[in-house]
DNA sequence: AAGCATTTGTGATTTCTATCACGTTTTAAG
DNA sequence: CTTAAAACGTGATAGAAATCACAAATGCTT
């Protein structure tokens, strides 16, 4: 079977995601390509191509058995093969993100945090103990860890990742925004988190149609940062 | 003008990003799009063809003024002028955020909190007083809030949703993984963190193409709960 | 048992997005 | 001054993604 391309990926996790609390509700066992398209705005047919395309099969007139579109959904992204991770950065969004139950759901396990702070280093947070960060190579290969979370500011994130990389690092889930570049096999996630912050901004007070107002601005000459960094 | 398509508006955010770690190293005040293109991964005729759309004008030979295009971009964006939100939940997650001061760079001030855990009320976060849910909408009101950023449990978000929307909030950043129900005229931008996970246990983990593997789980009965729901 | 309504699965079509190709403009060098 | 190189702007083209349209299958009703 080919890759399944990301916008598909997308889509099955928001499925899954609305099966989970269908089933919680409902005491049915079945759903249609329908209901689900309209709960989620998504085409009927696109439900039953992306159904399709992980070897799922519907029965006419009845629909889908919802727990056997679960079972292949968690089986097509391997939820049930759990996965170590470290996280890289015990700051506000690492703690958050290490305190938080719900990915062992998507068979997340992060296993240990590293930070460079000696006032994190040998805390714990919800049983994981922060290390100090020259740890953290030697356990990622003692271990044979995959995968990292990134936490860390801007100005260190491209250096973590070299040394996560030389680890043997094979996938960053990185949420400092800055573009990080890796080799070819290594993926990255990015969670840029200001991303959706832009778009609402744009939402609430973006430019519409008032031309004047922008170039009036724009013919201002550029005294200093227009851009402030983010951090 | 009209509206910016998602896929144009997060590719400005990429190069607004960049250009702000740019300007911050290199000492030069024009880029070319072949150099946007390059170090982003957009062709760069797509770089024109987005600056074209927000009204910029390179120059032959040239390329773009860096200052002018971060400045069409935050005016795009209405960065400048910057909008108050209220945080609900002031939990793990509500906590990172409220005291990461990054996003002021795109125009958002936080102005409040409310939680209904009374051991939080009355605690502040980074100046921010947490107050208890009974002042939500009376403060919503009185300061004519447009903007919420929803960070409860799934449980209790749509309830908080209604809320919000009668309260007279018309943009929801919503980070709790359920789909929320509101009027046409109020948008959510939903940031559900676990999807980039799921993309990364994929690549990890995920299946390819061993089609007998997955036949022969999907053969098993379905004893129970296939799908434990997110919180 | 027959007929009808509903739902799946998929080829055809449309719509949206990204890339190509090329004319035009501008700078720099000979 | 002329010419060449580099960059922009944009119409044409290719490629992806979503939607439509309809045959085939199935369950329900009478
Ligand atoms: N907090 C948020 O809500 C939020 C939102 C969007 C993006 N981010 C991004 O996430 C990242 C972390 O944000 P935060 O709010 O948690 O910041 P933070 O300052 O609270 O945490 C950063 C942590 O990284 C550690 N650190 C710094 N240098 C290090 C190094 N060389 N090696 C190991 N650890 C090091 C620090 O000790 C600190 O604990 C930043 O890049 C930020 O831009 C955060
Ligand atoms: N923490 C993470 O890393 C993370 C990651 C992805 C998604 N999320 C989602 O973000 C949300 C919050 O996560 P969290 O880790 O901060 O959880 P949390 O339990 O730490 O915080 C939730 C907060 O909401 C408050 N709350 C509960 N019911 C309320 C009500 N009726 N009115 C007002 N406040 C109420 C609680 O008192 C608590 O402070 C959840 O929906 C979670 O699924 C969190």
């Amino acid at each position: 079977m080919e890759p399944l391309r990301p916008v598909v990926l997308e889509r099955l996790i928001r499925y899954y995601r609305y099966l989970g609390e269908f089933t919680a509700r409902k005491n049915v066992d079945t759903i249609t390509s329908s209901q689900l398209g309209t709960v989620l705005h998504i085409d009927p047919t696109q439900v039953r191509k992306d159904f399709g395309a992980i070897g799922l099969m519907g029965i006419s007139r009845v629909g889908y058995e919802v727990c056997e579109v679960c079972r292949a959904i968690r089986l097509v992204f391997g939820f049930d093969h759990p996965y170590p991770a470290v996280m890289v950065g015990a700051g506000n969004l690492g703690n958050a993100l290490l305190s938080y139950p719900g990915f062992a759901r998507y068979g997340l396990r992060i296993v240990a945090a590293f930070d460079n702070d000696p006032k994190k280093v040998g805390t714990f947070i919800t049983g994981v103990e922060v290390q100090g960060i020259r740890s953290m190579k030697p356990f990622i290969r003692k271990h044979g860890i995959q995968m990292a979370i990134l936490t860390t500011p801007v100005a260190v994130s491209q250096t973590i990742a070299d040394r996560l990389v030389s680890a043997g690092i094979k996938a960053i889930w990185n949420f400092s925004p800055t573009r990080l570049s890796v080799p070819e096999d290594v993926l990255i996630r990015n969670e840029h988190i200001s991303l959706g912050l832009a778009q609402v901004a744009y939402h609430l007070n973006g430019l519409r149609e008032d031309e004047p107002r922008r170039l009036a601005i724009l013919a201002q000459p550029c005294d200093e940062p227009c851009n402030p960094m983010e951090k």
